[in-house]
DNA sequence: ATTGAATATGAAAATCATTTTCAAATTGAA
DNA sequence: TTCAATTTGAAAATGATTTTCATATTCAAT
């Protein structure tokens, strides 16, 4: 079995907590800074790798260049994906059928199978537009 | 103004030549072994940034962690969007009203509007598929 | 409860992609 | 042609991430 995978420990417990609490996206440093008196930032990056390849965070560069990484909410409905605004960074989480049926469309007429888990759709949010794009 | 953008230069041409002809993604060692002894490395990183913001070129952290772009034809047509596979990194160029139709959804139904130069779908594409996942 | 092999941790060092610096070269409008 | 603004690029600096490896921990088997 590879790395981060058969034992549980308490500084994994202690750095998922802190991802979970996260409410917007945030970086290693976030993280290190939260829980550096209980664990390094060796096992931070260890971890949080290994939750990106899970697919049970999103990992990308922000505006800024930045490593960016967003939680992704345990759902297993099969109609969930995401909105993320390009202004605020806010994630939105959508549970609707629109996603399913084009998901279906492009399965049939463009013979491509949509990651399901992994769904993440960038523009802006109501609030960022109304702020005046 | 801001960097890259006031003065033309062959290095420019040079830079955005070798990038358009790149058949998928690509990293800045790409280019750089194909421009080399034309132009040197903070060349290709600063106009890449520029491409980047422009939105030109799409950059972000494959699954090997390393930092890759892929360069968006241009296309000012209101249906065009993306199919990114997760597993060969092909990105299919698409044109079809499904994506006029969920834009027009999300943006009545959640308030959100989408990114039209920007829309990456990730999934399979049917090489992979066919391939057996 | 103890043992022990497998796994995980973390401090320090190494790596390496990216950015900064700055002097020299180039651009293009006047 | 002139010249201020901009760009280039080599070298140095930065800083995020990975590697190393000795020590600590986990947990299944006894």
């Amino acid at each position: 079995m590879s790395r981060c995978d058969s034992y549980n420990t308490k500084q994994k417990d202690i750095i998922i907590d802190a991802i979970k609490h996260q409410k917007k996206e945030f970086t290693i440093k976030d993280i290190y800074n939260q829980v550096k008196n209980e664990t390094g930032l060796t096992t931070i990056y260890r971890l949080v790798d290994k939750l990106v390849k899970d697919e049970k965070l999103k990992k990308y560069i922000g505006k800024d260049n930045i490593t960016y990484y967003q939680y992704l909410t345990e759902c297993n409905k099969a109609n969930h994906f995401y909105l993320k605004c390009d202004k605020c960074n806010k994630m939105i989480h959508v549970d609707c059928d629109c996603i399913e049926e084009i998901s279906s469309h492009i399965s049939k007429k463009h013979n491509f199978k949509l990651n399901k888990k992994n769904i993440i759709i960038n523009g802006l949010c109501d609030t960022c537009i109304s702020k005046g794009e």
